[in-house]
DNA sequence: CATCATCATACTGCATGCAATAATTTGAAG
DNA sequence: CTTCAAATTATTGCATGCAGTATGATGATG
């Protein structure tokens, strides 16, 4: 009897899709990169049918957009989405945080402790897996709480916030702090959802800060306000 | 020069995504229902690719299953699922609340009480219509929120509360109670923001409720509980 | 009459081909 | 040397065909 080697179908997109959702958030594509069908199947060794299948999932995440017979091109978000992705993100994973300090196990602690030494390590050796990982430590999280939607939801939110830095934010730097991971550990291994709520809030208004995406009410540009000092008399 | 009558091909899809979402937020598609490809072409006029694709994002969405070389079919949520949609929904539309609270004009004002009166009269004209205008009424306000994420996010999830409903709902009844949507709107007029989550989080609870989704804690079903009191002595 | 194996049919999974549209190059004119 | 138009190439949009897998029917057997 031959090895299964045959793959699922619905598995080989998806395949794909994480592969290209991988590689956005670790910015390899970035934003306005092409897309070509043909050459996303050669990548992958599959058809345009399939390549053009995951275009349409990540399409309809918001990470790619797509244009009628058009190229494909890795999703550039407004300023706008790049707010209100950051405002649900905050929203969703404040849930996680309550939800997670009232029944974390000290096996889920040990593992969160273990995934930020390991950021920790990578912040040094690898600035692409330094970023895939602060991105994990959120979907980790959200995985613990046996909450299948909402880590759904707090997995994709995720993906569009590291697409919003791609497009805004300064180069990494330190997009996601890796002490700041740490004490939203601490908050939930005391079991305080407060601190915890607080800790993650905090973290991810800096994360948004930092990618000058946050500035309350973005100046609006008025052509009149920004001659005003240059008017004379 | 001709009649401009060739569609975007995404939204050739789209459009079959739109169409199923409606047949199954208003209970003619039913959890379980089986969904070929072939079929959907034949009534949608495409072939099985764009079927297919629709049945892709469906499936993204969680309206739909798929299982390899299965029938595609509307998803069944698990009770969890289901608990967990709500809460997400709640939380998502709280957001919603607050920000309309604050935002609103008179004109959006004027034509949420213009859906609140078409949905009294659907309530009596057409059970398909009502349930449909029901959570439309949600879609309607997430928009006016001018958030797109926000919008598409509550839009998702006011869909899959609908199969949820279907799942383990009783007969529509009253899913959305159209005096709790009024005193939504007249919170929102008002610009209170208090009162307007409180109204929301309070009609989706509801909501819930009437589903027996969110039965605090689901009876764990444990054998020796429930055979207790049938042991004598 | 019920049960199970075998075959026929239906359906999915995927690549490919054809038509239509955009992108790019080429060449001609200014 | 630049600019613009026409032709050429690249790419998308979509249907279809073939192979492989489930589903349902048929008939054999206990």
């Amino acid at each position: 009897m031959a090895v299964k080697v045959k793959q699922d179908s619905v598995d080989r997109v998806s395949q794909i899709c994480a592969a290209l959702r991988r590689a956005i958030i670790e910015r390899a594509l970035l934003p306005g990169d092409k897309l070509p069908e043909d050459a996303l199947g050669d990548s992958f060794g599959v058809s345009r049918t399939i390549a053009r299948q995951a275009l349409g999932q990540l399409a309809a995440e918001g990470l790619v957009s797509l244009r009628r017979n058009r190229k494909a091109v890795v999703a550039t978000p407004t300023i706008e989405e790049a707010r209100d992705t950051f405002e649900i993100r905050i929203a969703l994973e404040a849930l996680v945080a309550d939800c997670l300090a009232a029944s974390i196990t000290p096996e889920q602690i040990t593992e969160l402790k273990r995934h930020v030494a390991d950021q920790e390590v990578a912040d040094i050796a690898s600035e692409a897996e330094a970023i895939r990982l602060a991105t994990d430590f959120h979907v980790l999280l959200a995985g613990m709480t046996g909450r299948p939607i909402l880590e759904r939801y707090v997995t994709e939110v995720a993906y569009r916030s590291g697409l919003a830095l791609s497009a805004y934010g300064r180069p990494h730097s330190n997009d996601c702090a890796i002490e700041e991971h740490r004490k939203i550990v601490e908050a939930l291994e005391k079991g305080d959802a407060d601190a915890a709520a607080r800790e993650m809030t905090g973290h991810l208004s800096a994360v948004a800060d930092r990618a000058q995406v946050m500035t309350r009410e973005a100046p609006p540009r008025d052509l009149a306000t920004i001659l005003a000092p240059f008017v004379t008399s």
